[in-house]
RNA sequence: GCGGUCGUCGUCUAGACUGGUUAGGACGUCAGCUUCCCAAGCUGAAGAUCGCGGGUUCAAAUCCCGCCGACCGCACCA
């Protein structure tokens, strides 16, 4: 640990426009930081990535709740008392702890049930000695980790700001089944902000009290889970349950790792492949990534197995970046409970089926005796069809066959979820990418990344050449880049300029743009350029902007 | 909340121990000159109530007290 690359990354993604810490004209608040015109391109093409190796390739669907929910779906889901704790104070230094760990720690076990008084009074009695400085006097309140509000005017309308994405999926599962024609596999994304009231945001964007989220819910049969197949000849770093105690990820292919019961869910395993392909997109190599289980305890309280997606930072060590977990009919059945309204799949089986005759009329109507016919029931005999002793010809009639008994099995359906904190990604993105070149900085974001931005530069500062410039910019503009027009000074600090930004093109005006059109453009991380004509410079930019990778279901 | 470190132009900082001219520099920004391809050079300009409040003093960025905020560590992190 300890590089210093952090406060490097940092330094750039204040001066670069990509995020900083808010309110700083009023000394700052921890736990917010806003992000600027950079930082908004940067999310969006994460955003989009993220989408296209998420949602797309399945036919997902997106949604976007509202972030502000009644206290009845959080109780539902567990995170009103979850997201409770019971801190002890010690009234004579003030430090906190939690009541329930030092009650265990002096060997006492408190009820899980047990009030705040409850607790206050257990430590009391017991006389449970302050770790930090020996006094035996407590108070004990619930710490709640979740914003709260009032919705409306009047106070008995409790609310809290959505401490993940996730459960305005759940509360509208009924919707969603119904407009996904009642197919499972289905899942269901969600991009937007969640809050935690941390009680000490630390380390930049790593943890902020609001934050981005990109969620998926995959509702699924557990009996069948209609996954694709996690791949057998891609290893990924696992550092599960059996070997978090020799501290060393096991090196195993998703597939494996499924068919040995490390994991759960195949779904479950396919995500896993495909996170560590994301993540490697954003440009974090694979040796830096690894999946770590957490062990019960350690587990939010609705999963059944969870893996953190972690990226390793040289000065911070390992990071989640991303929550794997396994959430099994937990939200579904819980918010079930309290709402009263069922939340199921069904599955509808056919027992039998029987064979019946249409008869097509205009054909038998050639027949002279049609009528006389018609009114007799046809009749399924080994050798064909009969009305009466007649028998039918092929073209006159056909058989159907109709269900006869059919099953509906009822199921609450299984949730796998892979979770993104999305700043935390931006951040590992552009650690990855500040490199040096020359004794300058760049920001070599990898290709899908900000492959929108360009910079349009007149080689030198005369009226010309800057009329001919806005022209280009204007058109690329028009079609739909992001243009950074910058006239003014030597063009070397002007590229240096972009390429600590992290534009991947500059499009240079010079002399000869002005005798046959062509202008040159200069990659970042090369530093090479190639002269291309202006009508042909957004097709360009496109081809070269384009990942190059193949990101789509393998 | 506790402990440690800290708070000076947009950014990074010198000055503080040892109070005393217009609080200095660098980067960045802007203007001008120069400049047809990589942070070049020259000239100039704008930009700081020294986190806030109080006290000591003839005099406070500097010393004292209080407050606010940030960062790191502890605890917490579903």
């Amino acid at each position: 640990m300890q590089d210093g690359k952090l406060d490097e990354v940092l330094r750039i993604a204040r001066q670069k426009g990509y995020f900083w810490p808010s309110y700083e004209i009023y000394g700052g608040v921890s736990g917010f930081y806003t992000l600027g015109p950079m930082g908004v391109i940067l999310s969006q093409d994460i955003k989009e990535l993220w989408r296209s190796m998420f949602i797309r390739p399945f036919g997902f669907l997106e949604v976007d709740s509202p972030s502000i929910m009644p206290y009845r779906a959080l109780k539902a889901s567990g995170h009103v008392d979850n997201f409770k704790d019971p801190m002890a104070e010690c009234r004579s230094c003030k430090a906190k702890f939690r009541a329930d760990h030092l009650l265990k720690d002096a060997g006492i076990n408190a009820p899980e049930s047990a009030s705040a008084e409850e607790l206050e009074a257990m430590l009391n009695d017991n006389s449970v000695k302050c770790p930090s400085c020996g006094a035996s006097s407590w108070s004990v309140r619930p710490f709640l980790t979740m914003f709260e509000t009032n919705i409306g005017p009047y106070e008995g309308s409790r609310g809290f700001l959505r401490p993940e994405t996730a459960q305005g999926i759940f509360v509208e599962f009924r919707d969603l089944y119904e407009i996904n024609r009642k197919r499972l596999p289905m899942g269901v994304a969600q991009i937007g902000k969640g809050f935690r009231n941390e009680i000490s945001p630390r380390q930049s964007v790593i943890r902020l009290r609001e934050f981005h989220m990109m969620e998926l819910e995959l509702f699924m049969d557990p009996q069948d889970e209609g996954a694709p197949e996690p791949p057998s000849n891609v290893k990924i770093p696992i550092l599960h349950e059996a070997a978090r105690e020799s501290g060393q990820p096991e090196l195993i292919s998703p597939a494996e790792a499924l068919s040995k019961g490390i994991l759960k869910s195949k779904w479950l395993a396919y995500f896993m492949y495909l996170s560590f392909r994301f993540v490697q997109a954003l440009g974090v190599p694979p040796d830096r990534q690894r999946f770590y289980e957490k062990i019960k305890g350690e587990r939010a309280h609705y999963s059944a197995q969870t893996f953190d997606h972690e990226v390793y930072l040289d000065d911070l060590g390992w990071v989640e970046v991303a929550g794997l977990a396994y959430r099994t009919d937990y939200d579904l059945s819980s918010h079930s409970r309290e709402s009263g309204v069922d939340l199921y799949a069904e599955e509808r089986r056919v027992l039998s089926t029987r064979k019946s005759v249409r008869l097509i009329v205009d054909e038998l109507r050639k027949r002279d005796n049609w009528q006389e016919l018609a009114r007799l029931k046809p009749e399924i005999r080994e050798d064909g069809v009969y009305l009466g002793e007649v028998r039918l010809r092929d073209s006159e009639y056909k058989i159907i066959e109709e269900v006869e008994k059919e099953e509906v099995r009822k199921f609450v359906p299984h949730v796998v979820e892979p979770s993104y904190g999305l700043d935390r990604l931006m951040l590992v993105s552009l650690y990855y990418a500040v490199s040096e070149r020359e004794g300058r900085r760049l920001l070599s974001l990898p290709r899908p990344l900000l492959a929108g931005v360009v910079g349009v530069l007149p080689l030198v500062s005369n009226d010309d050449m800057i009329r001919k410039a806005r022209e280009v910019a204007e058109s690329l503009a028009a079609s739909g880049f992001t243009v950074i027009f910058d006239e003014k000074g030597y063009i070397g600090k002007r590229y240096a300029r972009l390429d600590e930004a992290g534009v991947p093109f500059a499009v240079t005006v010079d002399g000869q743009t002005v005798e046959d059109n062509t202008v040159t453009v200069r990659e970042r991380d090369t530093w090479k350029q190639e002269r291309v004509n202006a009508s042909e410079l957004s097709r360009y930019l496109r081809e070269r902007g384009s990942p190059g990778l193949e990101l789509t279901r393998h």
